[in-house]
DNA sequence: TTGCTCCTCACGTCACGTGAGGTGGC
DNA sequence: TTGCTCCTCACGTCACGTGAGGTGGC
């Protein structure tokens, strides 16, 4: 009727490490502790305590809330609102599994898609807020050839006013908007700007750019070349089952006049689930 | 176009204490460090791996799987074996993560519908190995009050036999199997015997219990009582969705015949997914 | 001088698994 | 005496977060 922490273990199907881990944490004291030789002596009753204690344990509740379980005698409320919890958590993590899940099938199947090396490494994230001077522009088009000369133009004009203002360009920015189905483009261009002042001359404007979730690209070398790195990413978004919530912003972290083979542009598009 | 790990963890948007790590593994060096101040020093550039470093975090990869895959220019074959793994493993966590909100729901239901406390200790485990010396007989149905009187029979003609043998009996064991569509039960009567013999004498035989997936709970107190143990249990399988896959077992933990209030039953019911 | 950023340890996380080193009863 | 079980530390797990204590440039 009184069993060493062994026995105890293997009437519980548990390991005799775990039966003193839970009584250091006072989860299950065994009934005696025998003085001279500190060893730990069960009663086959306590099994029941061990029991509720595994049945709690399987529900994925921590120990700290086990043992206030055990203890407390739980009001029955105590006990609904942590299985409530339990299963919201549950309910969140099944989800969020089930998301890595479709990203991971996503990038098998690009893998069986072509045969360029894939490692589409794109990632999702929540934009920082970005305050920028910009300025904008209808174009007839995407792709670098429709929008390069319009950028160019803009971005002439908005380093123009920052400086006029006493203020200095920060990082270089781009994003769109569909105007309508016509296949034209607004492109903005504009220079993060931060705290400083710029005002505003009528073509120039302050925009703070919204926080929002982009799945976002690094695309190395020339802005010419961006065409593929786009079509990576739309495909990454399709298949990780996101879908589209608005046109790119391009975020030009480096560059170089002379050698746009040592450019970086972070490429982002909106997503929503 | 070169940046302190401040200015690029803004960049990448993490931690600077998280690039000082994947330096430390190796995973991310910077590109230079500072001999005087151990500054570490990235360019922009750099953005690209630790955005691929992230992409692959995100799909559940440990830092040191992406080690290989950043290092290696993984093989294709490589990388997709990595993601046919993570696939499975992801596949099984949702899998066990569902079974366990399944069980959460089940104790959820099981506060609403009743006041009495509930808690039930329900545990599901796989059984040990069990050889025991055994007799059956046919009852005329289940519950204490018919299977009483013919277990207290067959567990006479079973200690007898076991004793005869120079053998010592082990843990008292009850099972039954259901006969037929009459209603009647086989009910089986034995103790554990583990490596010792016993000789069959027609009536008296060893058997193997197999091992099997089991839901099962702890009663205490006489075994006329076990009723509702028994619902609690079959409620939890039902709840919880298991299925019946078998007959229960009753192990007999301890057994007082003076004081029927202190035994300790465990009650075990065949289950499968 | 005060703030800010950077540096290198080093502890803590959660529920144990796994030795290491030692003791007591068959 | 050899085996077995028990005991108490104490490290390791995984990917960092969070001080502590100190330094260097604006």
């Amino acid at each position: 009727v009184v069993l060493t922490i062994g026995q105890f273990a293997r009437l519980g199907q548990v390991s005799p490490r775990m039966l003193r881990h839970y009584d250091d944490l006072g989860l299950l004291r065994p009934e005696k502790v025998e003085p001279s030789s500190g060893y730990r002596l069960y009663r086959v009753a306590q099994l029941a305590r061990l029991q509720r204690l595994l049945a709690l344990r399987d529900l994925g509740l921590n120990l700290e809330q086990i043992r206030d379980l055990l203890d407390d005698e739980p009001s029955i409320d105590q006990l609904r609102g942590m299985l409530r919890l339990r299963q919201a958590q549950i309910e969140q993590s099944v989800g969020d599994e089930l998301a890595r899940l479709r990203r991971v099938e996503a990038r098998l199947r690009a893998l069986e898609g072509s045969q360029h090396m894939s490692a589409s490494d794109v990632v999702l994230k929540t934009t920082q807020p970005l305050r920028i001077a910009e300025a904008s522009a209808v174009a007839p088009g995407f792709g670098p050839e429709n929008l390069g000369p319009v950028l160019n133009r803009l971005y002439g004009k908005v380093i123009d006013q920052i400086v006029r203002s006493g203020a200095r360009p920060g990082l270089c920015v781009a994003w769109y908007e569909e105007s309508e189905d016509d296949g034209t483009v607004t492109a903005h261009a504009g220079f993060e700007i931060k705290d400083q002042t710029v005002t505003d001359n009528g073509e120039v404007h302050v925009v703070d750019l919204p926080v929002i979730q982009v799945a976002s690209v690094v695309h190395r070398g020339s802005i010419e070349n961006v065409t593929p790195a786009y079509e990576t990413l739309l495909r990454w978004i399709e298949d990780s089952g996101y879908r589209l919530a608005g046109r790119s912003r391009e975020l030009y972290h480096e560059w170089h006049d002379d050698d746009p083979s040592q450019n970086v542009t972070e490429l982002q598009m909106p997503v929503a689930a």
